[in-house]
DNA sequence: CTGTTAGCGCTTTCAC
DNA sequence: GTGAAAGCGCTAACAG
């Protein structure tokens, strides 16, 4: 039942070299062969199988997309936009959830591989010993690769990343010029470059407006709503700030839930900034200010690194890194003088 | 550089169909010869060719699944969930994001076609002409095939869905147990069965308590939070309901902020309530109810039922239909008993 | 129990 | 310009 090169070689009445050489564009050809060839492939619905042909040297034509959590919308969005731009390019996307286990991560890497993937790209860190090294098997392998979101400043690779050092400065200072003084940095476990930056970024404008950094207002925390609440939580019991820097969207609503739990008022007795501007940010209440990461854009140059890559036009590797940018929302506000006597 | 059948075996001093039966575990092997065999590929860090494979009549271990938007947060939930068990069960996942696009749909199709890949899941509606004949294809070429959340009564297929009837049923009485008899529906342009079936629950269960329907709290829309917010706006602008049947989490979101901004208050002046229970119902204040579906278990399930399909395990098709579940939030609340005479 | 051999559908020299 | 034929890596009869 199926449509084979033979078919449509017997049916144009050539041989199968030939009908090669047009799905190819090789080789020189009448136009009137070609043509014949075409409209027959046309009438027949033929598609050349792609396992064939990959086994032969060529293209599969698909990418492996590697990513902690697709149904968070941070990568759910660039998935998205992934997608839409391989599909422009002609390739199709395997996409591998790694929940942030290392062991799925090394794994998905030797299927992947042996699913002779074109290229992948990371959207997720590759911090311990075995996704390391299995790694280095790729880039042994010729594989060609991408990372984004994600630097990874030891080894010279396609990245895309947002200036995230610039993005923990602004928000910082955002929250800085509103008066505010202490800041409560409520993050992931602090190990990929991205969160590092952010710090960074914290620390440096911290120190610019000579504002003294209090170490236990930096949270450490798991990327998800439920252990976002318990810390920040934690955090308001302890030692109550008048903002929030969150290193994401849906930590940033974890807080606002523990501060709403509380009877605290965001924004009037608390200030939250979020980070990544994804569809959570315009839905809470209050909607959130947050950095916004160029989603749509990141993806789409990821994409564009990788195959130029495969198609070998580039020689050395790039890093485009890309500026977060503030959105105001209702979330920040200018800090409350205390009135240093209360007029009943 | 690559690892072939053929190092394998000349390594472990046999032959390759040695090796190909310790791999796919067919025929009788001595215990001594297996197990040298897989010392061999253990170390070589051998993985078979999938594309070779492929091209001999075995599986790709791919599947593809068609979804109108990932970035979705019910779709990127079910994603999730796909993704998951079909990696349990040894299946990768193609993603294709169809936008609702006909000319997406059968375009992917046939690129699926070609990946010549084990099996497809629809979670997207199909029904235009190019996809149907599309679809007919697949069926003829007997590429098992499996829908989710979306029924398709003519053909008999493998789907799981919920129960949408009893869903749009069960979110009305809820509604109208709070005392509420104006209620309006705000939903996509109506043409799937599940928008369909739950506007039956609705004319169920409104009929049932008596209440006579007015088609003018029926309101189209698409499935995004832009056009969810304006038409819920004109409505208020036109007719205020005391209460909405949202027809998923977005058109909820979409109308409370379109509450919000005309300062109607959620509950206390409307009550609305959303359908879907995706990690949005959490996030919004206020925080949803919500008619939940069980995203894990309905992409575990369809998971299930298509790989059952491709190794023949299955006769006859199945339709599995699972309950969705009221989730009582914040968000709805008993219709205030408006004061007869106000006692200032 | 194990090896030989003929393809799967396609690309690519090498001849004509 | 076009075709014959040799693989790509693997599976599956078919023989021993």
């Amino acid at each position: 039942m199926k449509k084979t090169i033979y078919d449509v070689a017997k049916a144009a009445g050539v041989s199968i070299t030939t009908v090669s050489r047009v799905i190819n564009n090789t080789g020189r050809i009448s136009v009137k062969t070609r043509q014949k060839v075409m409209a027959v492939m046309k009438e027949m619905d033929y598609l050349p199988n792609v396992h064939a042909s990959a086994l032969t040297g060529k293209r599969s034509n698909i990418i492996g997309l590697l990513t902690p959590d697709i149904s968070n919308p941070f990568f759910g969005e660039l998935a998205k936009s992934i997608e839409d731009r391989a599909d422009e390019l002609g390739f199709n996307i395997i996409i591998c959830s790694t929940d942030h286990d290392s062991k799925k991560e090394s794994k998905y890497f030797s299927i992947l591989k042996q699913k002779s993937v074109d290229g992948i790209i990371f959207a997720t860190g590759i911090e311990n010993h075995d996704s390391m090294s299995a790694l280095e098997d790729i880039v042994n392998d010729d594989i060609p690769l991408a990372m984004i979101s994600q630097d990874k400043p030891l080894v010279p690779m396609d990245i895309v990343i947002i200036d995230d050092f610039l993005g923990g400065y602004a928000a910082t200072n955002h929250l800085l010029s509103l008066g505010h003084r202490k800041i409560a940095c409520i993050m992931g476990d602090g190990s990929t470059t991205g969160e590092k930056d952010r710090m960074k970024g914290f620390r440096q404008a911290m120190q610019e407006a000579d504002v003294p950094i209090d170490d236990s207002l930096f949270v450490p925390t798991v990327f998800s709503l439920k252990s976002g609440k318990e810390e920040a939580g934690k955090l308001f019991d302890r030692s109550m700030p008048t903002a929030i820097f969150a290193f994401n969207d849906v930590l940033a609503c974890a807080a606002i839930q523990a501060a709403r739990e509380r009877g605290i008022k965001v924004p009037e007795d608390l200030s939250i900034i979020g980070f990544d501007n994804t569809v959570l940010a315009e839905m809470v209440d209050p909607p959130l200010t947050t950095m916004s990461q160029p989603i749509p854009e990141m993806g789409r140059r990821v994409v564009e690194l990788l195959v130029d890559e495969m198609k070998g036009k580039k020689t050395a590797k790039q890093k485009i890194m890309l500026p977060p940018e503030l959105v105001i929302r209702h979330s920040t506000a200018r800090l409350k003088d205390i009135p240093p006597v209360r007029l009943s």
